[in-house]
DNA sequence: CGCTAAAATGATACAGTATATCATTGCCAG
DNA sequence: CTGGCAATGATATACTGTATCATTTTAGCG
């Protein structure tokens, strides 16, 4: 597990190098992301900035944060749970993840999210089936609601 | 494509058969599913169910009848647009579909949606990668934001 | 340095999705 | 025919997300 603040450092440099900004705020928001390591919905992700900060956003704000990671590729959207997560490649040297699809773990019981890459010939598969049927893939991001290691042991 | 009130009966055949039961207001719900061929919000369809049958549901009711269609595999939840859509396979005599993982392929633009099966040895592959990531997977339903062939072709 | 345009943020309101809770009705087994 | 359970009604409210317009901050430029 990597140093949070070194993991910021490094999503900072990736903005700077394509002249976009990682705010305070929006520096913010990706740190409590980091810190949690699990999934966060907008509203969460408020009161964690509230807390650690002291810093109350608007929920407009907050999504604009969000949108804005996301399009850095800094933050996932998880459509599945509508919530949030940071993006586990974020310190990977260049952007050659950004272009893999990414296939998401997310625990039902705690929202820790894994993010792990796809075999290429099981996405060649996947959109073989999708063309097949007449529709092309918009964005190929496949999302699995599971439960994760901790959470089955307390289940059981 | 199957005459739909033909299709209903099939689906009061299969609630009867293990003793649930498909009501008036459970069946117009599945009908205006059916009839539209697309996933409709739970509000959509009580806009759908009041335009066809005078019928006004409140959300509550909706979402029961609802949970009550998918727990009976007559209808899915599409986690990804917050909809829901018939099952493609309540025809089918038997329940062989039901144990398979359906992957469903919705158009952004129009809402329509294919259900199409995944080939096994790929779910065996998807779901080996949720193990060994240490994942249980709970809902097994692959869900992808795409563009249909109609859509397609009006947008270009 | 001071101006200006663009980017970022603030503030308010509201639309859309979903659930909690308690009351009432309808059905059927004994 | 009645007691209990399944189904539905009704009201309120929580959660998720966006529209709109105002204000502040920043970067570039003469």
């Amino acid at each position: 597990m990597q140093d949070i603040s070194e993991t910021l450092q490094q999503a900072e440099a990736n903005c700077d190098a394509h002249g976009s900004r990682l705010t305070t705020k929006r520096k913010r928001v990706l740190a409590c992301l980091l810190e949690s390591g699990r999934a966060q919905s907008a509203y969460d992700l408020i009161d964690s900035v509230k807390q650690s900060y002291g810093d109350h956003m608007q929920p407009t704000t907050m999504y604009r944060m969000l949108d804005f990671l996301v399009s850095e590729n800094l933050a996932h959207k998880l459509h599945l749970a509508n919530k949030y997560v940071a993006c586990s490649h974020i310190t990977c040297d260049t952007c050659e993840h950004s272009h893999e699809v990414p296939q998401f773990l997310i625990c039902n019981a705690c929202n820790r999210v894994d993010e792990i890459r796809i075999d290429s010939e099981l996405i060649r598969q996947l959109t073989n089936n999708v063309s097949q049927a007449g529709y092309t893939l918009m964005s190929p991001q496949v999302e699995l609601h599971c439960l994760c290691g901790d959470c089955a042991a307390k289940a059981a």
